[in-house]
DNA sequence: CGGTGAAGCCATAAGGCTTCACCGGTGCGTTATT
C-alpha cells in the first residue's frame, strides 16, 4: 500500500504536508530523524502513521502530563484504543497493569522521569519497539541541564544496540539546541528536516523605557486600545497576578497563568483563552506548550526572555492562522540583571559539591541535603546528575560554565534590544539561516507601525463583551447559590 | 543584582528622607502529613 493510501485510510487526508513524507520515509528506512516543523503542521502524524505500518509499539517521550493526556484523548476519539499514557495520573494498580501489558499498545506516551524507572526499563528491555519519538525535543536543551536532568539520560537508556530509529520533533531549535538533541539522544547521523524559522506574518516590535512602571503604563494603554487575543509574558508569578488585575480594571477580559496555580485552574484558564472567552493571558513562561490557538494576534514581552530559543518559541504562538500579528519586546533599563539572576538563582554552587562529597564519605545519602535545607530539590537533582557523570572538580567547572552560558544567553537577547539592525534578520541569522524576503512592516528597525498590523479598537467597543454560554451558566449558578 | 514598599527617623509638625526586608521560572514523581 502506498503511503498516501495509508494516510487516507487512517487519517482521511489526501496529501501530506511539507516535510511529513520525507520524515516518515526516513524512519521507515530505519534512519534517525530530527524534524523541525512549524506548530500545527502535523507533527504528530509523523509518528502516528508509521505506528500503523509497523507491528510493534511506538514510544513517545513527552514533557507535560497535560500534553500526553491531550494526545491520548485525541487518539481515542479517533477510535484508537491501543494507546496509553504511562505517568503519575495512574494509580499503582493501573500503573502495574499498564507496564505489564505495555507490548500490547500501539502508542505509548511517557515522561522522561517515568522512562528511567527500573520497572519500566526492565519491561522495555524485554520487548521490541518500532520507533522512539522525543516530542518537543528542545526540552532536552531547555530543561535538561538545569531543571529536569532526566532529559539528558533518555539517550543513555534508549540507546541500546539494535534500537529502533529515534525521531526528535520540535517547532524551533537553535544550532546549539540541535546539537544537544543529536548528542544527548545518541543519534546516528540523523536526517534533518528543518523548515525556515522565519514567520513573515509576525511583525517584530521593540520598545525601550526608562523605568519598569512605564512599561506597565504602556501595556495598559496599548492593550485597551488594540485588538487581542494576546499573551503577555512576564518574569514573576506575582507580576502576572498584579498586571492582570490592572488590566481587568481597565475592562480587558484577562487572567493570570503561572506554574504555582492549581492545575485545574490552569487548565480552565487555558481553555477559556482558547475558546475566546478570555482576550488576554498574563503569564510566566509556564504558558504555551500544547496551547493550540490559531488566532493569537499579539505577544508582548513585559520582561526579557532568558534566551533566543525561548523568545522564538514564545513569539511563535502568535499568528498560527497566517494572519498578521504583532510581537513586541519591552525593555527597561536593568531588565537583563533580573533575567540573569532568575536564570542562575536556583542552581548548585561549589559548596554544594563539597557538601555532597562529605555526605558520601560519611556514608550518608546526599539526598539528606534537601531535607536538611541545604539545597532545593531542583538544584539537587542537577547536582546529583553531574556528580554521577563527572569528577567533582569537573562538576564545579561544568556548573560555572553553565552559569556563564546562561548569562551569555541573556546578553544575546540584549543584542536585539541594543542593535538597530533588522530584528528579523538577527533572529533568523541566530538560528543559522538566512532571510530570503523581508515582509512589509517587518520590524521596529524597518519602520514597523503597529496600527498597520493590529486593528485599533473602536471607541464604540463596549468594554464588556457579550457573555458566552460558560459565563452565562456561571452567572446563573452564582444567582442561585 | 536591583526594584519596591513599608517602617523608622526627625521633632514645632508634617512630609521628606533613609534604611531595610523582601522578592524574583520552567515539572516530573512520590510520599508524609493535614
Amino acid at each position: 500500500m502506498k503511503l498516501e493510501d495509508i494516510l487516507n485510510k487512517y487519517f482521511g487526508y489526501s496529501a501530506f504536508r511539507p516535510g511529513q513524507r520525507e520524515v516518515i520515509e526516513k524512519v521507515l528506512d530505519g534512519k534517525d530523524v530530527i524534524a523541525l516543523l512549524p506548530t500545527g503542521m502535523g507533527k504528530s502524524l509523523c509518528y502516528q502513521l508509521p505506528g500503523y505500518i509497523f507491528d510493534k509499539p511506538v514510544l513517545i517521550v513527552s514533557p507535560l502530563l497535560s500534553l500526553m493526556q491531550d494526545q491520548v484523548d485525541q487518539m481515542k476519539q479517533f477510535k484508537e484504543k491501543r494507546v496509553v499514557a504511562l505517568n503519575s495520573f495512574l494509580n499503582p494498580m493501573q500503573k502495574r497493569a499498564s507496564i505489564q501489558n505495555l507490548h500490547d499498545y500501539r502508542f505509548i506516551f511517557i515522561s522522561p522521569e517515568m522512562l528511567l524507572q527500573e520497572q519500566v526499563q526492565q519491561k522495555l528491555n524485554s520487548m521490541e519497539l518500532s520507533l522512539i519519538v522525543v516530542d518537543e525535543a528542545h526540552c532536552i536543551s531547555q530543561w535538561g541541564f538545569d531543571f529536569r536532568p532526566d532529559y539528558l539520560r533518555i539517550g543513555q537508556v534508549l540507546g541500546k544496540p539494535n534500537r529502533p530509529p529515534i525521531m526528535a520533533l520540535s517547532a524551533t531549535a537553535t544550532q546549539k539546541v540541535l546539537g544537544d538533541i543529536e548528542a544527548y539522544l545518541n543519534m546516528d547521523s540523523p536526517y534533518k528536516f528543518i523548515h525556515s524559522v522565519d514567520r513573515p506574518n509576525i511583525h517584530l516590535g521593540k520598545m525601550l523605557f526608562q523605568g519598569r512602571e512605564e512599561k506597565i503604563e504602556w501595556i495598559l494603554d496599548h492593550v485597551t486600545k488594540t485588538a487581542g487575543p494576546g499573551i503577555i509574558y512576564t518574569q514573576s508569578r506575582l507580576k502576572t497576578e498584579s498586571l492582570s488585575q490592572r488590566l481587568l480594571q481597565s475592562g480587558v477580559t484577562t487572567a493570570a497563568y503561572h506554574g504555582g496555580m492549581d492545575p485545574l485552574d490552569r487548565q480552565f484558564i487555558q481553555q477559556q483563552f482558547i475558546d475566546g472567552s478570555l482576550d488576554w493571558i498574563v503569564a510566566t513562561n509556564a504558558f504555551g506548550m500544547g496551547v493550540h490557538k490559531q488566532n493569537v494576534r499579539q505577544v508582548i514581552h513585559e520582561s526579557l526572555p532568558s534566551n533566543m530559543a525561548n523568545y522564538m518559541q514564545e513569539i511563535g504562538r502568535a499568528g498560527r492562522d497566517g494572519e498578521d500579528s504583532l510581537a513586541i519586546l519591552l525593555y527597561a533599563e536593568g531588565d537583563e540583571e533580573l533575567a540573569k539572576f532568575v536564570g542562575i538563582d536556583d542552581y548548585p554552587v561549589d559548596a554544594h559539591v563539597d557538601s555532597y562529597i562529605s555526605y558520601r564519605s560519611r556514608n550518608e545519602l546526599p539526598t539528606s541535603m534537601i531535607h536538611n535545607g541545604e539545597i532545593s530539590e531542583t538544584a539537587f537533582r542537577v547536582l546529583d546528575y553531574w556528580m554521577n557523570q563527572l569528577q567533582p572538580a569537573d562538576v564545579k567547572q561544568r556548573l560555572s560554565s553553565m552559569k556563564y552560558e546562561k548569562m551569555r544567553a541573556v546578553e544575546e537577547v540584549m543584542d536585539l534590544i541594543e542593535t538597530n539592525t533588522c530584528m528579523r534578520e538577527q533572529l533568523v541569522h541566530y538560528f543559522g539561516q538566512t532571510l530570503e524576503n523581508r515582509p512589509e512592516d517587518c520590524c521596529q528597525c524597518c519602520g514597523l507601525q503597529y496600527e498597520n498590523i493590529i486593528r485599533v479598537r473602536e471607541i464604540i467597543d463596549a468594554p464588556s463583551k457579550e457573555l458566552n454560554w460558560k459565563r452565562r451558566i456561571e452567572q446563573l449558578l452564582i444567582g442561585f447559590s
